[in-house]
DNA sequence: TTTGAGCGG
């Protein structure tokens, strides 16, 4: 076994990290476990801000173990510190495979509770319970290393009193996948309908005839300012699915007054905010975009290499608004950045020249993380 | 009410 293979099984991940947290502070805590071969902050590497997270790597894994055992969640600079083996495959992190959601904790109920009350279910990869300034959130995460221990988490503890308060247990689901899930489930049983872009000239009345076709209705209403103008958006309220459901196939997108109207499932208020949101921060996204550039983090870089050379390589993809060479003391650091004016041309150079040799050394190309 | 974030040299 070489070197390194034997270190990285003592190595352990510290995640949730102030950025305050210096290498000597970590240093300082974790010798109290055992020796301490090699602590690593990882950093921005143009800013040096840190990211969050380390490694400290142990000369003996018992000593690793005896600091995951005992150190977990503890405080540093305020915060709750999250250990983990140093798992470098992503898989079983990507995955959610043994990802266990908790809600409606106790708010007395902290990391290291949470943590040894789930450990009789099965070994713990990481676990959490969310919280601000004002403490706990509620809820909580405990990832299992693998789906049975998770199963039975579920199986023995949702629905069950912990401290003071019947808990939700259930596979963790992505925001993305829940979304999906309640829109899914709301479309196939809504019997409200939306309507808009009717314009000024409709009334309840009108508005009924128009849908009373496609089922009996038990509201129409159309919206109206103060003064009973109608404001050219209203609601039919079916008393089935399938009456709803048929309304809008066949009347969205109909001209009633010249127009062509949209109708749609109606959502709520917040189900709407919330969608206008997601739109808007990605519009906002893609404007920052479109004036930034997309920045390329090029590692590896062989020291002959500034930024003319750079430059000159990458010039090919696109317009290159920046090139810099991180250097120290007129040597180059083995790094550097490229910025493209946009994406498409970001991710061409990307495919194109990641792995790429360039004077001895072949090239890591990775985008740069935004942050704030 | 509440379905994270996260892996180097």
């Amino acid at each position: 076994m070489d070197i390194e293979a034997k270190y990285r099984m003592a190595s352990l991940y510290v995640g949730d990290l102030h950025a305050d947290v210096t290498e000597d502070l970590l240093f300082k805590k974790f010798s109290a476990a055992g020796p301490v071969l090699s602590i690593r902050i990882c950093r921005d590497v143009v800013t040096r801000r840190s990211l969050g997270y380390a490694y400290v790597n142990f000369l003996q894994l018992a000593d690793a173990q005896k600091a995951l055992d005992t150190m977990n969640f503890d405080m540093m600079k305020g915060r709750s510190i999250r250990l983990m083996w140093s798992q470098r495959d992503a898989h079983l992190r990507k995955s959610g495979v043994g990802n266990v959601f908790i809600k409606n904790l106790d708010k007395s109920i902290d990391n290291k509770t949470l943590h040894e009350h789930f450990s009789a279910f099965g070994k713990i990869l990481s676990s959490k319970v969310m919280s601000d300034d004002q403490g706990s959130k509620g809820y909580g995460f405990v990832h299992f290393q693998n789906q049975s221990a998770a199963d039975r988490a579920i199986e023995e503890m949702n629905g069950k009193l912990f401290k003071d308060c019947r808990v939700f247990v259930g596979r963790f689901k992505s925001r993305k996948d829940r979304e999906a899930e309640l829109r899914s489930k709301a479309s196939s049983a809504f019997t409200n309908v939306y309507i808009k872009n009717f314009g000024d000239h409709m009334d309840d009345e009108r508005l009924k005839e128009v849908f009373s076709k496609y089922g009996n209705t038990l509201s129409v209403k159309v919206m109206t300012d103060s003064s009973g103008k109608s404001k050219g958006f209203g609601f039919v309220s079916f008393d089935s699915h399938e009456a709803a459901k048929k309304a809008v196939e066949e009347m969205n997108g109909k001209a009633i007054n010249g127009q062509p109207i949209f109708v749609g499932r109606a959502q709520k208020k917040g189900e709407r905010q919330a969608e206008l949101k997601q739109m808007f921060e990605q519009m906002k996204k893609e404007r920052i975009r479109g004036r930034q550039g997309v920045k390329l983090y090029i590692k590896n870089l062989d020291d002959t290499i500034d930024d003319e050379k750079l430059r000159k390589e990458f010039s090919s993809f696109g317009s290159i608004s920046r090139v810099k060479v991180m250097q120290e003391e007129g040597q180059s650091k083995g790094f550097g950045l490229v910025c493209f004016s946009s994406s498409e041309e970001a991710t061409k150079a990307m495919a194109e020249m990641n792995g790429r040799i360039l004077g001895s050394k072949a090239l890591n190309i990775a985008l740069a993380q935004r942050h704030n």
